[in-house]
DNA sequence: TTATATT
C-alpha cells in the first residue's frame, strides 16, 4: 500500500503501479532473470524499494566475478534490491560492470560515498565506480573537450569550466604512460550548464602547443563511438584484408557459435589472445553485418539519428571508380600492418602502391593497393590459426580444396573487372608461369564476383 | 583530439 500510495504521490502513477498486486516498481526487464533479485509472488519475501531509489553502476568489476560475489560487498550498505551483471546480449561476456539498486535511497548514497573510487578489486588497475547509472539522469551533460595543453591537468580544466555549472566528473585522457592525449571529459550536472559552456568556451582560444583552438562539444553518442572504433580497425587492418571474407561470409554462423562459446570467448578475450580482427568481430558482430566486407561499398549505416552523419566508411565510393588490378602478397595482414611497406619489388603496372614516402597519411579506405608483392606465408595464417582457439570446431570457411602454391608463389588480386571468373584469372596470369591455382572470391549472396581473387 | 563498461 505505502508504495502505491507513494507512488501516485510522486506523479509517476502507470499501469503498472496500478496492477492487482499494487506493485509500482518492476525491476529490469528479462536482464535481472540472471541477477540477484527478489522473487516475486510472496508478499512476506518482495524487497520493496523506495519510490527515489537510485540505480547505481557499478564499473571496474573484474570478469570473474558475478553477483553472488559481488552482493556481499555491497550489502554492508543496505538491503539490496537488485543486483545484475552487465552482460553482452550475444556473447554473455560479462562487461565488468553491474547495476545495483538498493531498496533504500540512503544505502546506496553509502555505498558511492564509501566504494566509489576508492577501493580497486583484484585484477584491476582501475578503482572501482559506483554512481548513479545514466539512466538516472537525463539529456546531453558530458562534453568532449579537444585541443587542450598536454600538460593541463584535471583542476586546470575544472577551473575553466567550473564558471558554467556544476561538473560531476572531470576526467583527462592519458594514454598508457600517463601522458595526456590532449583532451578530457567534463560532466556537468545538467544539459544546459554544459551548452553554456560550449558556447563560452568552443574556439575561445588556443592552448600553448594546441594545433588549434579549444573543442568544447557534445561527446560522441553510443553510435559514433562505434563508428569510430571500426573506422580505427578498418584502417589498422585494411579493408582489402582477405580475412574479411570468412566473417562476411559466415558472419551469422560465428555469431550463433560466439554464444554457445560465450565463456571460452570471454576467457580467450581476457588472455588477449584474439588478434584485433576477432575481437573486433566478437564486438563488433553485429554492426559488422550491417557492413559489405569488401570495404568499398557499405550499406547505409542508420541514418535514423537527426545528428551528424557518420564519417568516414561511407564516403569514398569506390566502385564507380575504375581502378588497374593490382597484385598483392597474401600475407594475412594489409601491407601497413607490417610496418615498413613490403618489398617494392616488381609493380605490374608500374603504379605505387603507397602515397609517396607516407603510408600513413591517406585514407585507409582510399588507399587503392596496387603492385605485386611477395606472399609471406600461407594463406589466412594470422587470423585462421587463432581463431580456430575460439572455434573448436570451425566451419569450412576456406574452400578445402584450393591449392596453395609454395611460400612465395601465392598472389592477391584485386580489382579485378566483374565478369572475371576463375578461368579468366588464371588465363591472365598464365604468360608468367605455371599457374597452380585461380579463385576469384564470390559474395555468396549474389554470386556476384567481389572482384578480388588469387 | 572520444575512455573502462550504462540493461
Amino acid at each position: 500500500m505505502y508504495i502505491k500510495m507513494a507512488t501516485l504521490a510522486n506523479g509517476q502513477a502507470d499501469n503498472a503501479s496500478l496492477s492487482t498486486n499494487g506493485l509500482g516498481s518492476s525491476p529490469g526487464s528479462a536482464g535481472h532473470m540472471n541477477g540477484l533479485s527478489h522473487s516475486p509472488g510472496n508478499p512476506s519475501t518482495i524487497p520493496m524499494k523506495d519510490h527515489d531509489a537510485i540505480k547505481l553502476f557499478i564499473g571496474q568489476i573484474p570478469r570473474n566475478l558475478d553477483e553472488k560475489d559481488l552482493k556481499p560487498l555491497f550489502e554492508e550498505f543496505g538491503k539490496i534490491y537488485e543486483l545484475t551483471v552487465l552482460k553482452d546480449r550475444f556473447t554473455g561476456m560479462h562487461k565488468g560492470c553491474a547495476f545495483l539498486t538498493y531498496c533504500e535511497r540512503e544505502s546506496a548514497l553509502k555505498a558511492q560515498s564509501a566504494l566509489h573510487e576508492q577501493k580497486t578489486l583484484p585484477g584491476m588497475n582501475r578503482p572501482i565506480q559506483v554512481k548513479p547509472a545514466d539512466s538516472e539522469s537525463r539529456g546531453d551533460r558530458k562534453l568532449f573537450v579537444g585541443m587542450l595543453n598536454k600538460q593541463q591537468s584535471e583542476d586546470d580544466v575544472r577551473r575553466l569550466f567550473e564558471a558554467f555549472g556544476n561538473i560531476e566528473e572531470c576526467t583527462i585522457l592519458r594514454g598508457p604512460d600517463g601522458n595526456s592525449k590532449g583532451c578530457a571529459f567534463v560532466k556537468y550536472s545538467s544539459h544546459a550548464e554544459a551548452q553554456a559552456a560550449i558556447n563560452a568556451l568552443h574556439g575561445s582560444q588556443t592552448m600553448p602547443g594546441a594545433s588549434s583552438s579549444l573543442v568544447v562539444k557534445f561527446a560522441d553518442t553510443d553510435k559514433e563511438r562505434t563508428m569510430r572504433r571500426m573506422q580505427q580497425m578498418a584502417g589498422q587492418m585494411g579493408m582489402f584484408n582477405p580475412m574479411a571474407i570468412p566473417f562476411g561470409a559466415y558472419g551469422a554462423y560465428a555469431q550463433a557459435l560466439m554464444q554457445q562459446q560465450a565463456a571460452l570467448m570471454a576467457s580467450v578475450a581476457q588472455g588477449g589472445y584474439l588478434n584485433p580482427m576477432a575481437a573486433f568481430a566478437a564486438a563488433q558482430m553485429q554492426q559488422m553485418a550491417a557492413l559489405n566486407m569488401n570495404g568499398l561499398a557499405a550499406a547505409p549505416m542508420t541514418p535514423t539519428s537527426g545528428g551528424s552523419t557518420p564519417p568516414g566508411i561511407t564516403a569514398p565510393a569506390v566502385p564507380s571508380i575504375p581502378s588497374p588490378i593490382g597484385v598483392n602478397g597474401f600475407t594475412g595482414l594489409p601491407p601497413q600492418a607490417n610496418g615498413q611497406p613490403a618489398a617494392e619489388a616488381v609493380f605490374a603496372n608500374g603504379i605505387h602502391p603507397y602515397p609517396a614516402q607516407s603510408p600513413t597519411a591517406a585514407d585507409p579506405l582510399q588507399q587503392a593497393y596496387a603492385g605485386v608483392q611477395q606472399y609471406a606465408g600461407p594463406a589466412y595464417p594470422a587470423a585462421y590459426g587463432q581463431i580456430s582457439q575460439a572455434f573448436p570446431q570451425p566451419p569450412p570457411m576456406i574452400p578445402q580444396q584450393q591449392r596453395e602454391g609454395p611460400e612465395g608463389c601465392n598472389l592477391f588480386i584485386y580489382h579485378l573487372p566483374q565478369e572475371f571468373g576463375d578461368a579468366e584469372l588464371m588465363q591472365m596470369f598464365l604468360p608468367f608461369g605455371n599457374v597452380i591455382s585461380s579463385k576469384v572470391f564470390v559474395d555468396r549472396a549474389t554470386n556476384q564476383s567481389k572482384c578480388f581473387g588469387g
